[in-house]
DNA sequence: CGCTAACGTTAGCGTCAACTGACAGATCAA
DNA sequence: TTGATCTGTCAGTTGACGCTAACGTTAGCG
């Protein structure tokens, strides 16, 4: 198994939201309450805790209570998805890139190509 | 100017539908027809078409006419912004988790220990 | 010229997602 | 217990998004 391929489809849906991201940044470096992180915004306390659901069923952040209040930390692993995403199209398209430059230059030696127009 | 903060975003919006990342992982190590790349899915031609327009302004795939046809290929460069953030996330949020660590061993020398049940 | 093939575009429809407002649960102090 | 604080959850509305069907456009062939 690959690891959930589901788990990377939350991820990014969870990510195509930028308040979301403007969250999961505030709660990278620092561990936040849901208060204190909707203070940060101009929308609703129910807007941020919705996101902050979602967040954490991305498996994004983590949930801690103290007391009333709900502590939020990024957790890096939910990102593993993302990168490997990103890694496998980066380097493939830089692959093609490159077979792309060698193929312009053996057109301009001998007389022998076979696709494209 | 960080290039374009929008820019990103669009590109976050765009990788959210997972058809569109399969439709990107198509043109990443080939150069495909619209109609070739709509044969490799369920749903109608202009779905596809109208999937491409999005990844092309999101500046994901880039666009080459061939006669009637439209050639589309990944376009790495589109996915900067995305690699910038992961990054960025994931550096951050692991030095957090050092500190942790640290803050964590330093507690547990003594006998003392606070939180959780 | 007419005809066909390959695409993009528009209008319309159904569905999902983000937001607000009102309510409920949990914790702590007096 | 009563009250105040911090927070999640439940309807309900509105806007965005993905899909289909019909039409318009361009390129190539006879």
């Amino acid at each position: 198994m690959i690891e959930d391929e589901s788990a990377t489809d939350d991820a990014f849906r969870a990510l195509a939201e930028p308040r979301r991201r403007a969250i999961l940044r505030l709660v990278a470096t620092d561990e936040l309450a849901a208060g204190e992180i909707a203070a940060a915004f101009d929308v609703t306390r129910t807007a941020i805790s919705q996101h902050l659901t979602v967040l954490r069923e991305a498996g994004l952040v983590n949930e801690r209570r103290a007391g009333t209040r709900r502590l939020y930390r990024a957790r890096p692993e939910g990102l593993a998805g993302l990168r490997r995403f990103l890694d496998e199209m980066w380097s493939d398209a830089l692959d093609v890139g490159r077979r792309l430059v060698e193929a312009d230059r053996a057109a301009g030696e001998p007389g022998l190509e076979s696709d494209v127009a």
